[in-house]
DNA sequence: ATATATGCAAAGACTTTGCTATCGA
DNA sequence: TCGATAGCAAAGTCTTTGCATATAT
């Protein structure tokens, strides 16, 4: 079974038990609830290890981070129903007009089980006009 | 024409101006960015009744948080492909298996909007069962 | 051996809050 | 008028970072 690990830099002991710990768990846990549970096995854990850990992992594909667009809370002032785009470049957002997309996206998807569903937060993620011509 | 003020509770100056600089805006801006947009016009305003407002506004529905489920980050460590479900009273997450409707819903929306579209992130939003029993 | 990662603690970024004066309806 | 809000500044919460030491390969 290929545990995804193998490309990874290294594979120290707050690494091994972070994962560990998260593949264990079915919740969502927040980084300081990971902290808490790895510091049941790791007692010497500092906060600050799991939040690098955390990151450099996510990016490794190692886990997944919920959620990848997190930063500053955006505002806007159209109430209209519509969507975003956010560029993952440089983080600016733009407007998707709601179109056929929009009324029929709910169906389009999977309904989660249990829940009284109210609504769907939907976010396209992309490389803006600007940043597509920007050289690496 | 309707501007949704009219139920709202106190229509002060500096709500009044946050909410035209934002209509009048087509970006999404962050707290401080509104804020340094209302001191053009309001010098005395402070960041805490910007933060104050654009929070009282959005629940009224006269603007749009994005996004409306920000709060700290959360890990998962299943790295397969599939969805969220947030539930709105206790936060709490759980998942909702894929479907093809990712790939469908990107391919639909990719070329009007002119980005590179490689993702789209979707999260349902509603009440779990444990919430749904709770009296309020 | 040695570059990478850790622990610790301090600093940062963003957001919230307590309090008194002020303002809108 | 008078309760809802503003301004101010201090406090909170979550996250990042600098640095000397320890560690995986």
């Amino acid at each position: 079974m290929k545990t995804g690990v193998e490309n990874f830099p290294r594979l120290t002991k707050p690494r091994r038990v972070i994962l560990e710990e998260l593949r264990a768990l079915k919740t969502h846990p927040t980084a300081d609830q990971v902290y808490e549970l790895v510091r049941r096995r790791l007692p010497n854990v500092s906060l600050g290890t799991v939040y690098r850990n955390l990151e450099v992992m996510s990016e490794a594909g190692l886990i997944r981070r919920i959620w990848p667009g997190a930063e500053q809370r955006r505002y806007d002032g159209d109430v209209q129903d519509h969507y975003h785009v956010r560029c993952l470049k440089c983080g600016r957002i733009d407007d998707v007009p709601p179109g056929a997309a929009g009324t029929r996206l709910i169906s389009f998807l999977a309904k989660p089980v249990g829940y009284d569903v109210t609504g769907v937060y939907v976010e396209y993620l992309g490389v803006c006009p600007a940043c597509r011509n920007v050289k690496p």
